[in-house]
DNA sequence: CCCTTGTGTAAGCACCTGCTTACAAAGCTA
DNA sequence: TAGCTTTGTAAGCAGGTGCTTACACAAGGG
C-alpha cells in the first residue's frame, strides 16, 4: 500500500541562493507550521511514531528540524498536535443514531483515498509505541463510547458500545495497516452492511428497532 | 500490568569468579536461547518493536546481548521467531466451528492472566513499527479466516470471516494496549456473549436472514 | 600438553536520535 | 543608516542504537 503522493517538497542540501522557484512563500510562518503538521501526519502514519524521525519530518515538510522544535518543542507534542486537530469535530456535528455508521464509513474511506486524513493510521500505528497515543486514543474512544451508550437502554450500554468502537479500530487496523485481502479493497457498503447488520442487537438494545441505520440494504453513498 | 515474576538473572558487571550460586546452568544453549526468546517476548509486548532495546532483552534475559546476536542474528530475525513460535497450534488443533470462540478467549484471557502468552500483545504494538510484523500478522489472519470462512456458504465468507478476525484484533487491541474501561475489566463471558450473538448471522449462514439472528436476545442477561 | 569447539563476555564501532546553540537574513520602525 | 523582532539555517552535542570484534573459559580429544 504505497501512499506516493505527497507534498513535493525534498530535503534540498544546498540551499543555494540561486533562482530556485521556491513553490511556498518563505518567512511565512503560519504557512509553515501546517506544512509541518501535515508532514508529521504523513511520516507518522507511514512509519509509526517511534520510527518516525523530526530528519524525515522536516525534510518531507522542506524545512530546517530546527524549526520543528521551535514551533512544536518536542517530537511527542507534534505527536499529540496531529492528533488533536480535527480529532471530535465529528463527535460533536453528528446526531448519536448515525454516529457509528458516519465513523464507519470514515474508516473504511481512509484505506481508499489517497489524501484521506490520515489521523486513524497515526492512531493505528503510534498505538503501540508513543506513550501518549494511548491515552489520546482511549480519551477519543471514551467520548465516542459514551455517545453511543446513551442510545441504548441497556445497563450495559457503554461495553456494547465499546465492543462497537473496538470493531472500528480492528477493521481500520486490517484493512490500513495490515492490508488484508479481500477486507483491504472490499467495497465500503458491503462492509458496512454486514457490520450494521451484526451490530443490529447489540447496540439497537432489542425494544426499539435500530431503524434506518441498521437497513441491510446499504444507503445510496454521499 | 505489572510483570514482576522473569528469571532472576540480573545483568551483574562485576561477573567475578567467586561462589556465586548461578540459578541456572552456565554453558547450556538451549536454555538460554528459550530465555532469550521468553524475555524478547515480553519486552515486546510491553514496549512494541521499536521502543525495545537488545539491551533490555539481554538483560531481562540475563545474559550478554552480543549473545543474542549470536543465536539469532538480528533483532529483527529476533521478533520474527518471537512470532513465529506457538502461532499456528491453536489453528491446526482446534475444530473449525470452535476456532472463533478459542480464539477470542485467548484474547480475553490476554489481559488478566499476567503470565499469559503475550504473542497477541507483541502482534499489536508491533503492527505500527516493525516491517515483518504486518506480514507476519496478515499471513497467519489469512489462515484463521480461511479456516472460519469454510464453514460458511455465503460466497464472501473470506470478507466475513476476515471482519469476524477484525472484532477479535479490535477487541485485544483495546483490552490489551489501550486499556479502555469497561472494556478492559469485562468479564470474558460477558463480551463472548455478546460478540458470539452479534455474529451469529454473519458467520452462520449466509442465507439466514441478518435481522432474525438479531431480533433473539442474549440468553442470560447478566 | 596443545588444539579445537561450543558458550559466554567486555569493549567498542559506526551511526542515528532528539534536541540545542550560534548565527544569518528578512521584514519592520525610526 | 541603525536597531529590533521574526523566520530560517548550519553545525554540533550528548546519549542511545544495532551490531561486531577480540577475548576468556569450559569441555573434549589427540
Amino acid at each position: 500500500m504505497d501512499i506516493g503522493e505527497h507534498t513535493r517538497h525534498q530535503d534540498r542540501p544546498g540551499g543555494g541562493p540561486a533562482g530556485e522557484d521556491s513553490p511556498h512563500r518563505t518567512r511565512d510562518a503560519r504557512g509553515t507550521r501546517l506544512r509541518i503538521l501535515q508532514a508529521a501526519g504523513a511520516v507518522f502514519a507511514e512509519r509509526g511514531y517511534e520510527a518516525a524521525t523530526v530528519r524525515d519530518i522536516a525534510g518531507r515538510a522542506g524545512v530546517n528540524q530546527a524549526l520543528i522544535f521551535r514551533y512544536f518543542g518536542s517530537k511527542q507534542a507534534l505527536l499529540t498536535e496531529v492528533m488533536a486537530q480535527g480529532g471530535k469535530e465529528q463527535l460533536v456535528s453528528t446526531p448519536p443514531d448515525l454516529l457509528f455508521e458516519t465513523a464507519l464509513r470514515g474508516v473504511l474511506a481512509e484505506g481508499g483515498k489517497p489524501d484521506a486524513d490520515r489521523l486513524l493510521a497515526v492512531y493505528l500505528r503510534s498505538i503501540g509505541s508513543a506513550d501518549a497515543a494511548p491515552d489520546t486514543v482511549r480519551a477519543l474512544g471514551e467520548e465516542y463510547a459514551a455517545a453511543l451508550a446513551a442510545l441504548s437502554s441497556a445497563d450495559d450500554g457503554e461495553l456494547r458500545a465499546q465492543l462497537a468502537m473496538a470493531w472500528l479500530l480492528g477493521i481500520g487496523l486490517m484493512r490500513v495497516v495490515v492490508g488484508q485481502e479481500p477486507l483491504a479493497s472490499a467495497e465500503p457498503d458491503e462492509i458496512c452492511g454486514h457490520v450494521l447488520t451484526a451490530l443490529e442487537g447489540l447496540l439497537g438494545d432489542g425494544k426499539t428497532p435500530g431503524g434506518r441505520a441498521a437497513e441491510r440494504q446499504p444507503e445510496e453513498r454521499r
